[in-house]
DNA sequence: CTGTTAGCGCATTCAA
DNA sequence: TTGAATGCGCTAACAG
């Protein structure tokens, strides 16, 4: 591998000279510029980055963590922060968190101490006072799909309240009264949130919230089977499901079909996130938008504005969340 | 941040007896040791990963090249990958390739100059010389999903070609006779040996191949639909359509269901990947199976047994698929 | 506009 | 068992 040593040999200039055509320093003359860039050429030099980062503190890479590297959620995310900030010549490591407190932090330090220029973080695990205080290192941090009041300029994030309260809401706008819920972890706080917003809802409709119907999923495809069999063991009536997410209300579905029910005919369906895979299915699944994509690419405008001083873009810290009525869901006569 | 240098002092030893015991070097009395080792706690030392990297040459990174960062395929790959090298200290490095010339390119050169001790490259749009090149570079680098016989040992592949003949004799065996084709885009190595063995398969049976029944997709849900649509208006008769993935699979079945076409009843389906979200949908996809999260592994056991001489396992770089069925296809009267 | 000189933080000889 | 010295490849003042 040649080095920047080789190519200031060949060239006959100094390696400062070197570096300076390198980085873009317009303080060169064009002869000299040409000089080195012909013997760049020539030795097919490549710059060393670790060498560069050592050098120059600055690594121009920006470091990604998200709980899982497949799943419909975080793929989208991942692929709109890795597009924006390639564009940017940013480049993108990442690493996966897995849910769990100790996987979160160790894969936070590594990406610190891999020299990234900045953080984006999408954690549940960790709390919020080892957030904050990581905040008050020099690497600077976004997160995703966490709301931390003291931090929140940091902070991209989704009404998930509002949402809960949409995907309720439009169930009983369509007449129904018995809606079972199959939630997510509660440990997540963007589960707690939807389901807050279901019980909103209720509250406005007057109608009670039967914590029978409630069932407490896993954000997975067989968890809303399960929680579809458990619900259907109970022999008390209901109308309608509101799935916290959509891969839990396909699982649901599933199942339901399976034992004969019609969906909507017998069992109305709500999802959340608005995954692609949905549409495909029949019945087609009614849902609430969640701009993963659009919020992977608000983190990533963050850093480029913040860290790189490009972008002069505004940063929107909070979105909102809509409803997609399709196929699952009927008015009751 | 503190650095060695903080440490030597701090402890009152020279700097090289800081990195001994830092790299669990037996040299060093247990007195020193132990001072070192307190002067880090104090400090709050973190070794300095960018530079550890400039002064060994070894990263403990590998570098993963990817088409996509999100969908079923490549997700479930990323997860293995991480978790086996993770298991072992050395951390990854994911780029996105974009099946584009240019992007696949550009991405195997920032993981290298990025210092990674290893490359796991799943690559379509580059040529094989290219690759072959590589392979003369110093990095070690191995191939997910793809043969190229002059760096066989260093390929980790299905076996396409069996996986198309066993799902169109599957299909066969039930009695069709009049089957399309959904194909992925034919610039693919895969889906055009996914094709070659289905039309190995019509040769078993003696059926001859119509090639107005093809229909070349993008191994997207979207080009399912439309080449669903397609076949269906050709007004040509045919019972079975075999798609080159699950996501056609998907597609097409759903732009049946809209037409008031019923699966299998009307038309016999088979998917290939076996991806988890078709299980639960309606009908269940009969498919191929798969793999893929085995191949990510084997991939990350060669850099562990090849690169890092951990891992003294066997590695197995030729995979086959096989048969799952399901409620999608059903027997001819 | 160009060259010289110091480091960046650490691993690794070579002596002691 | 320990320390001093050298260098990994590059950037960034500082001179000239």
């Amino acid at each position: 591998m040649a080095t920047i040593y080789d190519v200031s040999v060949l060239a006959g200039v100094s390696l400062a000279t070197v570096s300076r055509v390198m980085n873009k320093n317009t303080n060169v003359s064009e002869k000299t510029r040409k000089k080195v860039l012909d013997a760049m050429a020539q030795l097919d030099y490549r710059p060393n980055a670790i060498a560069q980062s050592l050098a120059s503190n600055c690594s121009n890479s920006v470091g990604v963590l998200v709980s899982q590297l497949d799943g419909p959620f975080y793929g989208p995310m991942m692929t709109e922060i890795e597009a924006s900030l390639r564009a940017a010549g940013k480049h993108v490591i990442i690493a996966a968190g897995h849910s769990n407190e100790a996987q979160e932090k160790e894969a936070v330090e590594f990406l610190l101490d891999r020299g990234c220029d900045a953080l984006i973080l999408d954690v549940e695990a960790v709390s919020d006072d080892y957030l904050i205080a990581l905040c008050r290192q020099h690497t600077p941090i976004v997160f995703i799909n966490r709301y931390i009041a003291e931090i929140r300029e940091r902070c991209v994030y989704l009404d998930n309240e509002l949402g809960g309260y949409l995907a309720t809401r439009h169930l009983l706008s369509l007449g129904h009264r018995h809606i079972a819920y199959i939630s997510g972890p509660l440990f997540k706080l963007d589960a707690r949130q939807r389901l807050s917003g279901h019980k909103k809802a209720l509250v406005e409709f007057a109608v009670a919230y039967e914590s029978e119907l409630f069932y407490e999923g896993t954000f997975k495809e067989s968890s809303g089977s399960d929680g579809m069999r458990h619900l259907l063991s109970l022999q008390r009536p209901f109308t309608a499901v509101v799935c916290a997410n959509d891969q839990m209300a396909s699982g649901a579905i599933a199942t339901c079909l399976e034992q004969g029910l019609r969906v909507p005919e017998d069992l109305s369906f709500m999802g959340y996130d608005n995954i692609p895979f949905p549409q495909y299915i029949s019945p087609k699944l009614n849902t609430i938008s969640n701009p993963i994509h659009e919020m992977g690419k608000m983190a990533a405008l963050w850093v480029l504005k913040h860290v790189y001083n490009k972008a002069d873009v505004e940063v929107t810290n909070r979105f909102t969340p809509s409803l997609f009525i399709r196929d699952s869901a009927r008015r009751l006569p």
